[in-house]
DNA sequence: AGTTCGGACTGGTCAGACCAGTCAGATCGG
DNA sequence: CCGATCTGACTGGTCTGACCAGTCCGAACT
């Protein structure tokens, strides 16, 4: 039973994604739409936080809470907590390990790995089903850490998780453009028909559309092989 | 000026990066971790609720607050695993990173950086023509990691110095055979070539040949795109 | 010894209060 | 009449103190 703030988070999600609140917009106030959802301000109040971690809100002082969801980030710009490498850097770098890890996979992939993919993958569309940008997020990044970890090379595995926070920020930058949450779910399957097929070629184009795609949702223009 | 809430994020999110709270163990209770911070409990829970967006923390109600983000490891070598790499795992790893720093290398490479290159390469044949194969091998693990460094890209920089040790231990193996010393510089060469043509695949390919080279001379088969 | 039960935790939620900005409209001075 | 200023009704930010519902350990009872 996910709390109250969460469940409220996914509903302002919806309501943002459905367009009711405009990019640019303000919500209501937060007075308001605590009366208006039946809870505390003190848990709205945590939704919005929620909110606002994913890049969907921002809350300015005096004014009101404004939706930022759409609008591109500066891609130059540091990720706070990071590492201190912008979002162009962090795609440069998935680019160069990802595709390769990817197809290492399919070439070693076993039944309990194809299994963990198969339930990573399921999570997230349940996810997405209900609007959990957060736990969507979640299986994003453990459904590209159990792909290093298929490719049973201990050095890749390393630097996954190594990077696995880097990674996370990575991916959870689209997210923050309500119009294509699916896009990511719906890519990962075309990586999974790639291994299923045995391809590692083939999955290794699939990643690096992924992550190209990934990149153009953020709003970067990226010039690569 | 920052909410507090934000503050306090930024404050537990370095304590976790920095190991204060490993990964997998429980944050103090809400009550003694806002009374230590010196803030009031919901705007603790505020800050919880922007780790949880970012993942790096999950509450369970009656439990605690779970840390699931690992601390950032000191970019100081040993890393587990590293020192377990087959040759095989070793080529494998190479050939995932090698060709793509160098591609990007070549898009962002200036004379200061193709200086450093050109001065390694020539200490390498200078060392291969005196017969010094250990002075040859050093410069030949400076001249990829020179390449590492002209990609720009930090995490890339990172990796290539973290497994400097594995990558040196690479490269020296194929000087056993007294055959093909100067195959190495040879290919290095070419590449040199390719990126002074500013032909970022043409020195991805290179780097694919030269990694798939030094394959063959120590006696690996490898099936690789 | 094994079971049970209570109490001391944990996080989740709430109501209500006050502060500090923001902004528009009323008021006052020219 | 116009413009500067003041006022008050907003906004979000923060705090306090309370209660609920799980969890877990240890003491007491069988």
């Amino acid at each position: 039973m996910p709390s109250i703030s969460a469940i409220a988070a996914q509903a302002l999600q919806r309501r943002i994604a459905e367009g009711e609140f405009p990019s640019g917009s303000a919500l209501p106030s937060q007075r308001e739409l605590s009366d208006q959802l039946a809870i505390s301000r003190a848990s709205l109040r945590e939704a919005i936080s929620t909110l606002e971690a994913l890049g969907l809100v921002r809350s300015q002082p005096g004014k009101g809470v404004f939706v930022t969801a759409g609008s591109r980030p500066d891609p130059a710009r540091p990720l706070p907590g990071a590492g201190s490498m912008t979002p162009q850097a962090l795609i440069e770098f998935r680019l160069a390990l990802e595709p390769a890890w990817a197809a290492l996979a399919t070439r070693h992939m076993n039944t309990e790995g194809r299994q963990a993919l198969e339930d990573i993958q399921r999570g997230m569309e349940d996810a997405l089903r209900v609007g959990d940008l957060v736990m969507a997020a979640d299986w994003d990044l453990q459904f590209h850490l159990q792909l290093a970890e298929s490719s049973t090379n201990p050095g890749l595995i390393t630097i996954a998780h190594q990077f696995r926070e880097q990674i996370g920020h990575s991916l959870r930058l689209p997210f923050s453009n309500p119009g294509g949450i699916w896009e990511p779910a719906d890519e990962h399957r075309e990586i999974l028909a790639a291994i299923d097929a045995g391809d590692a070629a083939a999955t290794a184009a699939a990643m690096r559309r992924h992550l190209a795609a990934a990149a153009r949702r953020v709003g970067l223009e990226l010039q690569i092989e």
